[in-house]
RNA sequence: GCGGAAGUAGCUCAUUUGGUAGAGCGAUAGCCUUCCAAGCUAUAGGUGGCCAGUUCGAGCCUGGUCUUCCGCUCCA
């Protein structure tokens, strides 16, 4: 794991020079860990997206796409245990700075009791502290701490603040009257996937999908992080792309090794080296799961997180039924060869695969950003150059007149005419050629057209090639197929 | 949220004990017509992050605040 923070520092520089990606209301100082993308870097984004999709749903008769609302009924966040878990009390120790969760503190104080022999005193201990836990009773858990003088670990001292809330889930008023009563309530959905949970039966029938089956969507989720750091990495608006696969139960382990090998191969179709990713295998499941890992890249800033892929059992959908009291069951006709029947009625089990989409922007600025010295012996050169595949590129082809007179715009606007329906042109005639092809090169737009004097003898374009720097003479009429085909 | 560091033009930086800001690159317009950045001319762009305080006078000293980076902490 190599950290290069010169490399990382100088890419958000490069995203904020050529519009890719602009702090938050920039002029008001920004706001903390919220970003936005400018003319570019949507279009990579874009790209991104639609890439995924084409690979998950076009590709896949039995995945289908939808797109739910980002509020939800508040029910669905209690079921779904992010009410429960999605909220920490935590305590500082003043002399030392740290901070702990409550409860992880005094589990540990009741282990460390156990350890002792005290297995009354610490079993009261738990009880207590869950008690005081489920009414919410902060005071209490302090008074807990101190009564049984628990210390911090670092400075052995017990001066600690008072215990505190941390929310991860952005509330907001619903309705336009706001009446700060707790029925008015609503969360900005930290997830996506419950969107597709809740919708599980209407799409099932509505779509007479049969198990497995997948359900695939994009969009934004809301978490208020307590640190949100990392450019894009961790931030507290951001975008997922996810798939639900529904399935029989019984059959997760299967599912869950096809699409960890399936999604590593989308990762690799992006022409990134297999070394630049590993997995990691989550040890410790979260509270829906029965498998989990997820897959990491390796960024300058060391392997990170990119996607998920989780085996969350039949949690979701059995905890929906129960809050909801409607039946989200399937019934399966096909044949149990154990026993000559049915399957029969089931709540299907789920894997999830879920990737973030501006941790995969990321990413793919991170593979694509180059610094290369172009030296000779007579003078100093370098270029910047953003290597994406051409999939993904924001601009596909610059046109670009050799000099601004002579007819030349008029051949070039022609060219761009009959190429920007089909993929996105960029038009340039300011300044000398060749700065134009570095500009190009800082945008990564894969191929540069140069209209000269020639051109309106022959017909013929100067192609430059953005990877190797090499030219080549072609027909303007293969201008446009030569592009679509590199897509 | 805690600790450390930083914040001067779009970018990189200068302004030697406090005397109300400059350069290069970039941008824009024009000239030149040139196949890999740095030819010529002109123009625009800064209430020195923001708010107070000390001072005759603050980019520089003090306090607060915001933002960013690093380390904790947290992370479905």
């Amino acid at each position: 794991m190599a950290i290069d923070s010169k490399k990382f520092a100088a890419i958000i520089s490069h995203c904020k020079e050529y519009g890719f990606i602009f702090p938050s209301s920039e002029i008001y100082d920004g706001l903390g860990a919220v970003y936005d993308y400018g003319q570019w870097g949507s279009e990579l984004k874009k790209n991104i997206k639609d890439y995924w999709w084409k690979s998950m749903v076009q590709m896949h008769e039995n995945i289908v796409g939808i797109d739910a609302a980002i509020f939800m009924h508040p029910t669905t966040w209690k079921a779904s245990g992010h009410v429960d878990n999605f909220s920490d009390p935590m305590i500082d120790n003043k002399d030392s700075k740290k901070r702990y969760r409550v409860d992880h503190l005094i589990e540990a104080k009741a282990e460390e009791q156990l350890a002792a022999g005290n297995e009354q005193q610490a079993k009261q201990l738990i009880d207590e502290m869950e008690e005081l836990l489920r009414t919410d009773d902060f005071n209490g858990l302090k008074k807990l701490i101190e009564k049984n003088n628990i210390v911090c670990t670092v400075s052995k001292t017990g001066n600690w603040t008072d215990v505190r809330q941390f929310n991860l889930m952005f509330s907001t008023e619903f309705g336009a009257v706001a009446s700060g009563e707790e029925d008015n309530k609503i969360y900005l959905r930290p997830e996506t996937a419950q969107g597709i949970f809740v919708n599980f039966l209407n799409v099932q029938k509505s779509g007479r999908m049969k198990i497995p089956f997948g359900i695939a969507q994009i969009g934004k989720a809301f978490r208020n992080e307590i640190v949100a750091r990392q450019f894009i990495f961790r931030m507290r608006e951001f975008e997922q792309m996810e798939m639900q696969f529904f399935i029989r139960p019984g059959t997760q382990k299967h599912w869950y090794e096809h699409w960890k090998t399936e999604r590593m191969e989308w990762h690799l179709s992006l022409g990134i080296a297999a070394d630049k990713y590993r997995f990691h295998d989550h040890v410790k499941l979260a509270h829906y799961a029965d498998a989990a890992c997820d897959i990491e890249y390796d960024f300058p800033i060391g392997f990170k997180e990119v996607e998920g892929i989780h085996s969350r059992t039949d949690f979701d959908l059995k905890n929906h039924q129960e809050y909801s009291k409607k039946k989200l069951q399937y019934f399966d006709n096909d044949i149990d060869e154990t026993t000559g029947k049915p399957f029969g009625n089931y709540i299907p089990y789920v894997v999830e695969t879920s990737i973030g989409v501006d941790r995969t922007v990321m990413m793919v600025l991170s593979e694509a950003y180059v610094e290369e010295d172009l030296s000779t012996n007579d003078k100093q050169d370098s270029r910047v150059v953003l290597k994406f595949p051409n999939k993904l590129a924001p601009i596909k082809l610059a046109i670009l007149p050799l000099v601004k007179k002579d007819g030349l715009p008029e051949l070039a606007r022609k060219i761009m005419d009959d190429c920007k329906p089909h993929f996105r042109c960029f038009y340039e005639e300011k300044d000398t050629i060749g700065k134009r092809y570095r500009r190009m090169d800082a945008l990564g737009t894969p191929f540069c057209v140069t209209i000269d004097h020639q051109t309106k003898e022959d017909n013929m374009v100067t192609v430059r090639f953005r990877d190797s720097m090499q030219q080549e003479r072609i027909a303007i009429d293969a201008v446009k197929d030569l592009v679509v085909k590199s897509l």
